[in-house]
DNA sequence: AAAACGATCAAATAACTGTTTAAGTGTTTG
DNA sequence: CAAACACTTAAACAGTTATTTGATCGTTTT
């Protein structure tokens, strides 16, 4: 419980991390890939996406090795690489949307 | 450990929350006031950021109940307003950071 | 009430990022 | 080997966002 102080690196490093989920696209393709692997046709159909976009988007997550990719006959397969991501997105996908927790997360500016 | 699948809006709601997150220097106030208050001087100080700057950011972290401000006296106290990302920062700040996990978490992109 | 202090706001600039379009890989099938 | 398939890449545009600068607001002190 004692106070952190982040390294400006470190700052830097984490926050493009979480950069990677910033972008609600992106960030459906880590969710849609959480609990399975999934080819990246697949992964564009399922949310509706250009093959260049989800492809474009697949190559970004791929190089911070949040995604891993694997070829398969000719589809390339898509699957979580890092548990850590997983586990802050299960927590934030509860809190956020499990009605039981009591939501005070809605919208209304804190001005 | 069913397939999640998010709504578009949820996906929006939450990649803006990690959005957040997604700024080194908007990161590096967040983590400061994670284990305590501080005001909004003592914020600029510590990490060399110019007032207006701080408060930009202050100010969007505010509007998203990220942080919560308080005035006392003359200055303004911010804390953290919600534990789920405080847990979260948490674990990931542990799992880039700490030695022992045995980090493959370096850098080189993954072509 | 004026000066000093802490913090905020608003406008402008500069840098970045998501999406589209079009062309280019690599792999399998006929 | 050529055609088809699955996916990737590159360049361009549009929209967003962080930071600076300079002025303003609210509180306390003298």
């Amino acid at each position: 419980m004692q106070n952190v102080e982040l390294q400006p690196d470190q700052a830097a490093q984490l926050a493009e991390t979480f950069g990677l989920l910033a972008d609600p696209t992106r960030l459906s393709i880590v969710v849609a890939c959480m609990d399975r692997e999934l080819p990246a046709g697949d992964i564009a159909d399922e949310l509706g996406l250009s093959a260049a976009l989800a492809s474009h988007h697949l190559r970004l997550l791929r190089a911070a090795r949040m995604l891993r990719a694997e070829r398969r006959g000719k589809q390339m397969i898509y699957s979580m690489a890092d548990d850590c991501v997983r586990n802050v997105l299960r927590i934030m996908i509860d809190h956020l949307f499990a009605p039981e927790h009591g939501d005070r997360h809605k919208s209304a500016d804190g001005d």
